[in-house]
DNA sequence: TTGTAAGCGTTATCAT
DNA sequence: ATGATAACGCTTACAA
């Protein structure tokens, strides 16, 4: 591999005026920065980023943390950073945020010592503990979480985004309306939305009927027989994820109900989930890759700091419909 | 941020000292030892990876190459990769092949200039120009896809699985079964997997009715259609992908077929798609966590070359049953 | 406009 | 068992 050296050597030139060329800086003669550029061709020169790093004690990596890998919403996100990230020049390296707390602090101090430009933190909220081991010259943005901390984010308004649903619902006409919550611990996102749904449906004075799932398909045939229990006569159900609203859907199904024609049901992301059952499930959309497209332009001009909101958006496809008469 | 010299001169030794202690190497006291251990934990000093990547022409970085970031497929393999690498302190750096090959090129010349330890192509094959963009320091290994020209791989025998999928519907009593290919484009992975189906219904005197399809959701309606029109007896179909066996159980629905009482559907990759249909897909399922986890270790070990197979496994859920009478 | 030289923080070689 | 020293490949004052 060739060195700024064997370039400098060949063209005739110093060093400095190699790196000067290669970086696009000032002060070298037109003939001169053809010598160098011809060099360079002919010797496939590459900027090794590990020595332009430890110099300029930064590089063009971005961290990207993830609650799980493989999780319909976070993929999402994660193509809109990737395809950002790529566009500006920079790397990602990818790190998951698990239930223990212990692998992000792991990671986070590999990038710190890889003097990343920024991280991203996918549905975590930036604790101080997270700043700290950041050091104080590495920005973080967090997404698709609503921080009221007002540290740097992009997310929705997930209180409105809730109300807004359940307005959906109501003004469909149903009247007797479930909800499946997310995980209680994700307070930042399902706590908001409980009161969102909650607000709605006293402003239309119908009785609220909850249920506790975990974000996950697999807790929604459980939370609908919690709902179920409460009122058997539900005409609409109302779930935190399209995985639970898929669940639902394919549930009610399962139990001789018809969807949207008995009950409706009305999911929350649009990942690709909400088109993987029939009915194809209507849902509040987030627009999740272009979050996290947002997440780098932010992280990386320095002076966009706090929260940004996004719009949220009701998409109707064909798992809402008017309640029976 | 500390360096190896603050830690050296508040421990009274020289840097070469603390590199060997930091490093496991040998040549020091137990008394030097521990003097250096306090000053690392006073200062908390952090090895610099970008310094030591520098001088030793190698980083603890593994990049990925996935086909579309978000991909149930290639997800769950991430999956793996990610948490084989985490575990053996390996970061790793994320980057996706589109169906232009120039990203993956611009990719790999910043794998070659951040000196990763090796990379791992999702669903694509190890091609000259790869290998060449890499340089020779650099070993690469490719996951979930049967190439045959005996680089390193970790992949299912994809023709034997899909004969086996084959064998299992026929064993089940069913004799119209069609297939629903993924994307022709897909030389290593949906030839195969034809070759596999044609061989098992030839065996058993059946005539083959094929369809072409992408592996996406939305080609399994369309794929339907073809295979219909081709035997409206159809009384089971394999698709090369969950998502497409969902789709078609979901469109046979819609028309007013039972599954898997009128037709069977059986899939193929186990994704977390699979079960989220109602009734869930029976499916040939490969180990893709595994795979992901089983590519970083065969990477690391230098010395493991060529490819490998993994066993595959039939997963019967509900949407598979012997045919009507 | 161009070159010289001093690091960035580490590891490896060679002494002692 | 330990230390001095020279790189690794680049950028950036500072000179010229």
């Amino acid at each position: 591999m060739a060195t700024i050296r064997d370039v400098a050597q060949r063209a005739g030139v110093s060093p400095a005026t190699v790196s000067r060329v290669v970086n696009g800086l000032v002060g070298y003669s037109d003939e001169t920065r053809a010598r160098v550029e011809d060099a360079v061709n002919a010797l496939n020169y590459e900027t090794d980023y590990l020595a332009r790093g430890l110099k300029t004690r930064q590089t063009s990596v971005i961290g990207l943390l993830a609650p799980m890998v493989s999780d319909a919403l976070a993929s999402q996100v994660m193509q809109g950073v990737e395809a950002a990230a790529q566009e500006r020049g920079y790397a990602v390296m990818l790190g998951r945020t698990g239930p223990k707390s212990t692998f992000i602090a792991g990671y986070l101090r590999t990038l710190r010592t890889y003097r990343a430009a920024g991280v991203i933190l996918i549905s975590a909220v930036i604790t101080p503990g997270t700043r700290q081991l950041l050091g104080p010259n590495i920005p973080v943005i967090s997404v698709a979480i609503s921080d009221k901390s007002g540290s740097p984010s992009v997310a929705i308004d997930d209180e409105k985004a809730a109300y807004d649903a359940t307005r959906h619902l109501l003004q469909l006409g149903h009247r007797r309306i479930g909800l499946l919550t997310g995980d209680p611990a994700s307070v930042y996102v399902s706590l908001p939305r409980e009161r969102g749904y909650v607000r709605a449906m006293a402003e239309a004075n119908c009785p609220p009927a909850t249920a506790t799932g975990s974000f996950f398909y697999e807790s929604g045939a459980a939370g609908l027989d919690q709902l179920l229990a409460q009122d058997p006569q539900l005409t609409a159900i109302f779930a935190m994820s399209d995985e639970m609203g898929a669940a639902v859907v394919n549930e009610l199904q399962k139990r001789g109900r018809r969807v949207p024609e008995d009950v409706s049901v009305l999911g929350f992301d649009n990942t690709s989930t909400a088109v993987h059952v029939h009915p194809a499930l209507s849902t509040m959309a987030q627009p999740l890759e272009e979050m996290g497209r947002m997440a780098v332009a932010k992280l990386l001009r320095s002076r966009d700091l706090g929260p940004k909101i996004v719009p949220h958006q009701l998409i109707e496809r064909g798992s809402t419909a008017p309640p029976p008469s």
